[in-house]
DNA sequence: GCAATAACTTACTTTAAAGTAATATACACT
DNA sequence: AGTGTATATTACTTTAAAGTAAGTTATTGC
């Protein structure tokens, strides 16, 4: 049974409401990154979550995904202006954290 | 393979990162709610997963819950002070929501 | 004794998210 | 011909999230 959406957090949350695209896209807010690059930055990722990520984030409208045409291949990923226009929420977001993230 | 939390924003993912807490959190920003209210503001969840988000979300320190021993029960939820701390950011996402959700 | 009430709880099933590991591509270099 | 490189895909399995539906408690009022 699928349920309507009766609150814009709601919606909100089915975009990025998962373990790893708030990090993705956290990680993309000082700048366009080499695809390998950014997983390196997120060395919790697996291989298939990171490519399953960006492809809907994509899909979504949060990042754009520039191709340059050479060997070896070269991929960049960088915010769209609606994946920017999250930055001071991830921003907040992580910084919550670090205030209430006691080890 | 348990992995270990690198960045705070993992962190807060693990906390609120879900489909319903951070609704319900949002639904308590005014101010404490009965159990039966609460959950009629929310129509799309199940019962279990409303009381399964709130055990969790009061275990984490994020709610408060409040018994009053009277029958037919009473049972209140209201925001703790680490709870409240996430308002701005859960109006934010909010806000986001409802500026880049088109029907 | 039975229904109504509010708030759960339990057992079970389904669906979605995430993990693992192997394989593909395409060319440059040795 | 075989190796290295960066990016990505596929098949498969495991784990976690969510849904469904029925049952529990404790008391009031008929």
């Amino acid at each position: 049974m699928k349920k309507e959406i009766t609150c814009p957090l709601h919606y909100t949350m089915t975009l990025i409401g998962t373990k790893w695209k708030p990090l993705i896209l956290f990680h993309l807010i000082e700048g366009p990154l080499r695809s390998g690059v950014l997983q390196k930055q997120i060395p919790e990722i697996s291989n298939k979550m990171f490519t399953q990520s960006v492809r809907e984030l994509e899909k979504d409208g949060l990042i754009n995904r520039k191709i340059y045409p050479v060997v070896p291949p070269k991929v960049e990923y960088e915010l769209t202006k609606k994946g920017l226009s999250l930055k001071s929420i991830l921003k907040s977001l992580d910084l919550w954290g670090s205030e209430h993230f006691k080890l």
